[in-house]
DNA sequence: CGGGATCCTCTATGATACTG
DNA sequence: CAGTATCATAGAGGATCCCG
C-alpha cells in the first residue's frame, strides 16, 4: 500500500491536519467516545462522566467539534438552561474510528507494556555502563 | 453498541491514554504514516519528508514510539552513523488505523468545511445582533 | 445550568549550539 | 549523521469569578 502523503500535510495550516487534531485531542477523544455511548448528554453530565476536565476545556472541545460538524448542540431556552449534546452522523463515523483505536490500544496494552519495560531495562544498563 | 469507558480512562496517568496520545500526537501521526509508506527510513530522510519538524521533536517522537514497541531502531556502528527506522508488526497495526483516520478526515473534508462555514456565519450574525 | 472572561501555570515545541 | 543539552516561548489547560 502506498500512502503518498500530500506535501501540505506537514503544514500546520493544513485544514485536515487541524481537524485530525480536534478528533484525536486529549479531550476530543473522550467526548466522542462518551457521546457514542450515550447518544445524548447534557453539559454537566459530560463533565461528570469525563472527570478531570475543566468547564473551559469541555466548552471549548464541544464548540470545536460542533463547528466541525461532528456534534449537535441543542439548547432549550428555559431557566435554568438546558443544553443537550449528541453526535451527528458525521461525528459518529469519526467516533467509531477513534473508539476503535482506543480499544486497540487497550487490547495491545500487554505487548506495549512489555516493550516499554524491555526498553527501560536496556536503557538503564547503558547508563550504568556509561557511568561505570 | 455500548462503549462503557473504564473509570480510569479519565486519569491522566491511565497507561492506555498515554499511548493513545503518542500515536495520535502531532508528529506521531506523521511518523507512523511515513513509515507505513516507506517501510524503512533514516533519521534525516524522515526529517526531510516530514518537513517542519525539529530534530529534537523527531528524536523524541521516534524514541517514544520505539519504547512503545511500535518502531524498530537499527543503528549500524559506522562513521558517519547510519540509523534505520521501521515499523514493527504492532506499529503497523496502529499506523494502519491512524492512517485510515487521516484518510477519513480528507474524505469528509468538504462536509466539514461546509459545517465550519455555516457555524461561522450564524456566529457572526449573532454577534452583529448583540452589537446592534 | 451552561457557559464567558480573566488570570495564571506548565508543558510542548522550536532554535541553537555542541558531540561521538 | 544522528542525535543531546540548553534556553526561550507560545499556547494548552486549569482555577476562579461572573452572568443570563
Amino acid at each position: 500500500m502506498t500512502v503518498s502523503i500530500p506535501p501540505n500535510v506537514n503544514a500546520a495550516t493544513c485544514p485536515s491536519r487541524v481537524v485530525l487534531e480536534h478528533v484525536t485531542s486529549r479531550w476530543g477523544v473522550l467526548v466522542l467516545a462518551l457521546l457514542l455511548d450515550t447518544e445524548r448528554q447534557r453539559f454537566s453530565e459530560l463533565r461528570r462522566a469525563i472527570g478531570g476536565i475543566s468547564e473551559k476545556m469541555l466548552a471549548q472541545t464541544l464548540q470545536t467539534l460542533e463547528r466541525d460538524g461532528m456534534v449537535l448542540r441543542e439548547a432549550r431556552p428555559v431557566i435554568p438552561p438546558h443544553v443537550d449534546y449528541s453526535l451527528t452522523p458525521l461525528g459518529r463515523e469519526f467516533a467509531d474510528r477513534v473508539w476503535a483505536l482506543t480499544r486497540l490500544v487497550e487490547l495491545r496494552m500487554p505487548e506495549i507494556t512489555e516493550a516499554q519495560e524491555a526498553y527501560d531495562l536496556t536503557r538503564r544498563e547503558r547508563e550504568r555502563a556509561a557511568a561505570g
